[in-house]
RNA sequence: CGGGGUAUAGCGCAGCCUGGUAGCGCGCCUGCUUUGGGAGCAGGAUGUCGGGAGUUCGAAUCUCUCUACCCCGACCA
């Protein structure tokens, strides 16, 4: 390609509305364009690394025996209704209605519309298992669209899509999946973790996630510091403490805390600490079963030691609890306990009561009195009030002991790029998706599911590969791999021509060459091949070509080489082979 | 969806408080010079001042309203 001819939109000045370096270096070297919120225009510099992380996601998938397909993004409201979701979705599915008035809806995923073309294919067990994928624009309406492509509304994703006669078929197509996207994430150079993630309401015996480790990440990930246990902190079990819990020591005191409302007000008031006290949430309990439509479930207490944070997953996650967790209003606490927010506490509480596994741990804790600027310390479970149900509610914090048994937990943000799930028979159940087994019986076939943010991945790579200069992409997501920079091309013929054949023998070597052959100031080119993160540069100039040399840099080096022109494609080979 | 903010040339911004018909830097176009790290000089083009309504002799500026976008909190590739 030649830069005088290719659109090479480059911008010296940081857009105002970008806040990650990915997002900004996006915009800034040209590779993407805003449409609206959370819909982006690829130019054709950003295209071409897109298309090469399609193309590694596709060759690894096929290598691993699924198949490609491609699917619509609209959809029919009917098949939705099917499997329940049309209803249960939200309003993160985008709907529509065509010109009749029927009702459709932009795909946000496909296990409708697979399901419902295998149900139609697939009659033998013999034809199982079958992993199909496609690569394909997705669209969710995001409540918050935000960094860029990074959390897009429309999005590229690779989705894949597989169905077992078995649990154990199943199982080995999900452990071959893992295999597949290690192998996809090393061929992208991303430094990245597979990590347990919470499997939600849908249920089933595994779901990872695959995170891009990287500070400007929106999830956290929690590590083991001597195993290789890692999980997403929505699902990271918080263990309960070592050993027995203390025995009491102190009576249950009533005191006077006027106007001190939070924790932080309470452990400087009593001068005491965090990890003594104990605070109590009340959030909506779950609708009992056969409940009469629009009656009120009522309240339940969640009761956590000062210090931690409520997880609200694996609160909603329990038995009795609203799914999703809302917390109650004020007006229902103050009729709930006869109090304000601020002074609740689990000692006579009228509500059901749920206490976190290291609040129950504790002895002489001080927590709120259920009346208005009023605590209680020195309270004691068993003896003050009965310690009923226990669970794990909290967030795990740096330091906790690791669930694993070894080690204990550090925690880093990372980037969720991929996602692999055993979604059982949700959805084949609800389509009724079943293929006569061995003995001629009609079997309702399992499933699973594997998604893949390609278009976040580029920004994710960006947020690992940069310096203050721009971009650093590693070779295999380039949008060229090399760059020839003519110095004063257009004015010395001898450097036109031995750039033109340098372009042209790269070419036939098989690599994707840029020739900088713009009347640009040299300055300019530099600054050019550095933001937009062309990893391999070669300079043709006058001075140069006298002692029959090109100059050589790659994007990460600290200094520049001098190469022999006629060793120039071996030398290329060296450093980048292909 | 709740809270906060912004909207003036392709990009980054000033002007608004105190009303008088729009400016700076970068970019873009022309010419000359320059050519190893985002050039210099000279000339030039580009704005329904986000939309609508109102106040006023007069509105980018004051008032109301709508819209879009950004940031902070609950969701996901």
């Amino acid at each position: 390609m030649r830069a005088s001819r290719y659109l090479i939109a480059t911008q010296k000045e940081t857009p105002a509305d970008a806040e990650i370096i990915s997002h900004q270096l996006m915009l800034r070297a040209g590779l993407i364009r805003k449409l609206a919120a959370g819909l982006y225009t690829w130019l054709p510099m950003g295209l071409r690394t897109l298309r090469k992380v399609e193309r590694i996601v596709r060759e690894e998938m096929e290598r691993s025996g699924a198949q490609e397909l491609l699917m619509p993004a609209v959809q029919p409201a009917e098949l939705w209704r099917e499997s329940g979701r049309w209803d249960e979705y939200g309003g993160e599915l985008l709907r529509m209605n065509d010109r009749h008035g029927r009702e459709f809806c932009f795909g946000p995923t496909h296990e409708e519309v697979i399901t419902d073309l295998i149900r139609n294919e697939l009659k033998s067990y013999k034809q199982l298992p079958a992993n199909f994928f496609q690569i394909q624009t997705k669209f969710r309406d995001e409540r918050r669209p935000r960094f860029g492509v990074m959390r897009a509304r429309e999005f590229i994703m690779k989705d894949a899509y597989s169905f077992h006669i078995s649990a154990e078929s199943l199982d080995e197509t999900y452990q071959l999946m893992h295999r597949t996207y290690c192998a996809i994430f090393d061929r992208l150079g991303l430094d990245y973790r597979p990590v347990q993630a919470d499997s939600g309401s849908i249920g089933g015996s595994g779901s990872q996630e695959f995170h891009v480790l990287a500070s400007s990440g929106e999830d956290a990930i929690v590590f083991s510091t001597s195993s290789d246990y890692a999980a997403n902190i929505e699902k990271a079990e918080a263990v309960a403490p070592a050993g027995d819990r203390p025995a009491p020591s102190q009576a249950m005191t009533e005191v006077a805390t006027p106007g001190q409302r939070t924790i932080a007000d309470i452990t400087r008031f009593l001068k005491g600490d965090a990890t003594q006290t104990v605070k109590t949430l009340l959030v909506k309990a779950e609708a009992a079963a056969g409940a009469e439509e629009g009656s009120d479930p009522g309240l339940v207490a969640l009761v956590l030691r000062g210090d931690h944070t409520l997880n609200e997953i694996k609160a909603e996650n329990l038995a009795g609890v609203a799914d999703p967790l809302t917390m109650a209003t004020d007006e229902e606490i103050q009729r709930a306990t006869g109090c304000e927010p601020g002074s609740i506490g689990p000692v006579n509480l009228s509500v059901p009561v749920i206490v976190d596994r290291s609040a129950a741990h504790l002895a002489d804790f001080v927590c709120g009195a259920n009346k208005n600027d009023v605590h209680l310390t020195g309270v004691n479970w068993q003896r003050d009030l009965p310690l009923g149900r226990v669970e794990d509610l909290r967030n795990v914090v740096e330091g906790d002991a690791s669930p694993c048994g070894q080690g204990t937990l550090e925690i880093r943000r990372g980037i969720e790029v991929g996602h692999i799930f055993k979604l059982g028979n949700k959805y084949s159940k609800a389509l009724n998706a079943t293929v006569l087994d061995e003995n001629g019986k009609t079997a309702t076939m399992d499933m699973g599911c594997y998604g893949i943010g390609v278009s976040r991945i580029v920004a994710a790579s960006i947020e690992q590969n940069h310096d203050d200069r721009g971009i650093i992409w590693p070779d295999a997501i380039a949008p060229f791999r090399v760059a020839v920079v003519l110095l004063n091309g257009h004015k010395s013929p001898t450097v036109a021509e031995a750039g033109e054949k340098l372009y042209q023998k790269l070419q036939e070597a098989g690599y994707d060459v840029l020739l900088d052959d713009r009347n640009e100031r040299p300055g300019v080119k530099f600054a050019d091949m550095e933001l937009t993160g062309i990893p391999h540069r070669f300079v043709v100039s006058d001075r140069g070509l006298e002692a029959g040399t090109l100059e050589y840099k790659g994007r990460r080096d600290a200094d520049k080489q001098d190469v022999a022109l006629a060793d120039a494609i071996n030398f290329l080979k060296s450093v980048s082979p292909l």
